[in-house]
DNA sequence: AAATTCCCTACTAAATTAGTCAGGAATTAT
DNA sequence: ATAATTCCTGACTAATTTAGTAGGGAATTT
């Protein structure tokens, strides 16, 4: 387990993508001007999570990206490995043995907080953070603050009509 | 927070000095040559995690480093954060606006995982991994492997001691 | 006095992070 | 069809961080 600026690239991205997921694609460039992010270090980044199959891009006017599957089945480990891809957790390889043939039990012991960790991370999901009442009123203002036009149109149009179809 | 290589020298290195704590001060050599990490730059973490009121040295011949305050007392967000001392998560400064005056959304809720995450690594203590049964055992078999005669005496003397007082 | 160990500063090398550039491929709109 | 948009890819560069090196000094024990 690794977490780096990379990785709070990747999981701040995806968060973006998570809200506005029923608003259809979202462009990197409006990634990047809205977190101040470089356009070409942003499409390395998806390139990576396209590979780990947690977003799909669509080509063309009005494309961008999205999320492959929903909020509620992505969590935070599945992005930061996507992104910080480090297997190594120590300098053991995988024969587990370190210092000429015998591990250190500090490594174990790390290898367990490792998991600790990991299994934590597992737990919490992108729909944790989204799912809440009035995230998506407070993206459509912040949308429009910071130039997102179309992104903000297309999501009030969404949440009008399902408040419409709710009563 | 972050949680990089650098990050888990720090805490296996602490995690060594909470095993050894009842047999007296830990070299930075021993764990240098145990851990395969180079002697000098061992010396700037801990320097690190002395000023972090973390560990104490004592020089001479039979000194080292030992823990500052006991084992349970020390959790593995103290650590990482003395190592690895980046206090800006995000790109913003703390006037708190970033992109031109309004926060990101996804900022905020970048803040508020890495919160979790904290208060998650708060919770575990070096104590939890050290305080087992056996654990001081299988340190001293270690120890002799790995050619830290002098700390394994030292423990297996304690140890002895321990058990006569027992019963 | 000699050995051991922490302690400190400055420097170098390697790796990672971040960004730039240049182009190509798919799709939509005109 | 053509143009615009957007993903997608690879190669390159700059900045930062990580890791290690070198040299010396200070406290302590033998």
């Amino acid at each position: 387990m690794r977490l780096s600026t990379k990785g709070r690239y990747g999981v701040t991205a995806m968060m973006d993508l998570a809200i506005h997921d029923n608003a259809g694609p979202v462009t990197l460039a409006d990634i990047s001007q809205c977190q101040g992010i470089s356009l070409s270090y942003l499409e390395q980044l998806f390139s990576k999570l396209r590979k780990a199959g947690l977003v799909e891009g669509v080509r063309g006017p009005g494309g961008g990206y999205r999320l492959s599957r929903p909020a509620a089945d992505i969590n935070i480990a599945d992005i930061i490995s996507a992104v910080d891809e480090r297997v190594d957790a120590t300098n053991c390889n995988k024969e587990a043995n370190c210092q000429g043939g015998e591990r250190c039990l500090t490594h174990e012991l790390w290898m367990e907080l490792s998991d600790r960790l990991h299994t934590f991370l597992e737990g919490i999901t992108l729909a944790q953070f989204v799912d809440r009442p009035g995230i998506h009123e407070l993206a459509i203002q912040r949308d429009r603050i910071n130039g997102r036009f179309i992104l903000a149109r297309r999501q009030a149009e969404v949440l009008q009509q399902q408040q419409r179809q709710n009563g």
